[in-house]
DNA sequence: CCATTGACGTCGA
DNA sequence: GTCGACGCCAATG
């Protein structure tokens, strides 16, 4: 099935939107198999966001506190981290990476670490 | 309404 | 492999 983009914005009457493209993308970041790491081009596409990768940061940038999505698991389609060294975000990002068996040499991530299922 | 920016991607030199 | 330029689309000022 093709489902066009014919989502609606959903917006209420109130004037409140419903960040629903922002949830289907905090899934499929989700659906990131442990060990494994996706580039925002490729979440944007499971996400039916097409070519808009660059939303994908900004819906990652809305992540509220308490949430579980492993959004440290996103990175650029050439395996590099997203954020420059030394940042706070990137030294996470890394340490959980690590964490998680991913080897993170220069600021980059082996391309075999591509993967989803 | 216009201009600027941004957790990107792809192509060319 | 590294750098620069353009494109994409949305949010923000």
């Amino acid at each position: 099935m093709k489902d066009s983009s014919v989502e609606s914005k959903t917006i209420k009457p109130d004037g409140v939107v419903e960040p629903n493209k922002d949830q289907k993308i905090w899934l499929v970041v989700l659906a990131i198999p442990r060990g494994k790491v996706a580039s925002y081009g490729q979440v944007a596409a499971m996400a039916g966001l097409g070519r808009q990768a660059r939303y994908i940061g900004r819906a990652l940038g809305k992540l509220p506190q308490g949430h579980s999505v492993p959004w440290y698991r996103v990175i650029c389609s050439n395996g590099q981290i997203a954020f420059a060294p030394g940042s706070e975000r990137y030294q996470e990002q890394v340490s959980h990476l690590q964490e998680e068996g991913v080897d993170v040499v220069n600021g980059r991530v082996s391309m075999s670490r591509f993967g989803l299922s």
